[in-house]
DNA sequence: TCACTATATTCCTTTTTAGCGATATGGAGG
DNA sequence: CCTCCATATCGCTAAAAAGGAATATAGTGA
């Protein structure tokens, strides 16, 4: 029952169902999300941490760059019944139109100073 | 996505997730829920509104007394999906032995003064 | 080793939520 | 109309969650 909260609460809040929304589209990186959804880079990473706590989403590191991708292989069972359903939900929910098309620009390179 | 998060929101509560559990095996009035849970009436009362707006409880009233069940036609999408999916999840979890026992002596007539 | 960069963590503030007691509402019966 | 009862709502307090700025961490390249 712990592990179903850990998933629900973690789908309770607009900003991490526009992340799981994002990375239905592709892997990004932190920097990216950040600019792709203008909150702060801490407030990202603690979004993160919740969704990969709950089992949501899982981090590979290159490099210096941490890249997010939705939980390909989720132990969490809940975590993983609530994937396939987010996946025909966030396909068609309203809502999400503004946030698509910056993620669309969004690129690493572009938001480096290197 | 505003009736996604308000569903998910619903469902991100220990005693709310304990009121679907014990729906999804009877109708119940908010003074047995209160005696089955152990919480005051006002919480439980709040906790039923939150879900009758996310579509996922529907009540009757007769006489003095609301009958709280789960919502048979939701006409909230994701509220619908969440129903068939807790059928399962719920049915098999673990942490719900103590209330659903108690669930079994919540009976009206004894919890009442008339 | 040093400087630099992406991300994680800490600290603090503000907002939201859960809980309770007290009061309000509305139906039932005299 | 009045009283009683089940439930809903209000007002408040305490705990949790979201947000940002600042700092810590760890990888990279010189």
């Amino acid at each position: 029952m712990k592990k179903i909260v850990k998933v629900m609460k973690a789908l309770s809040d607009p900003n991490r169902l526009r992340i799981m929304k994002i990375l239905s589209g592709k892997t990004m990186c932190v920097c990216e999300l950040q600019y792709t959804l203008s909150l702060a880079q801490s407030s990202i990473s603690k979004h993160l941490k919740i969704l990969e706590e709950a089992d949501l989403v899982s981090s590979k590191k290159d490099g210096l760059w941490v890249n997010y991708s939705l939980s390909d292989t989720p132990e969490n069972p809940y975590a993983k019944d609530m994937l396939e359903t987010l996946e025909t939900w966030l396909a068609n929910a309203p809502g999400f139109d503004d946030i698509m098309f910056r993620a669309l620009t969004a690129d690493r390179q572009n938001l480096t100073r290197s």
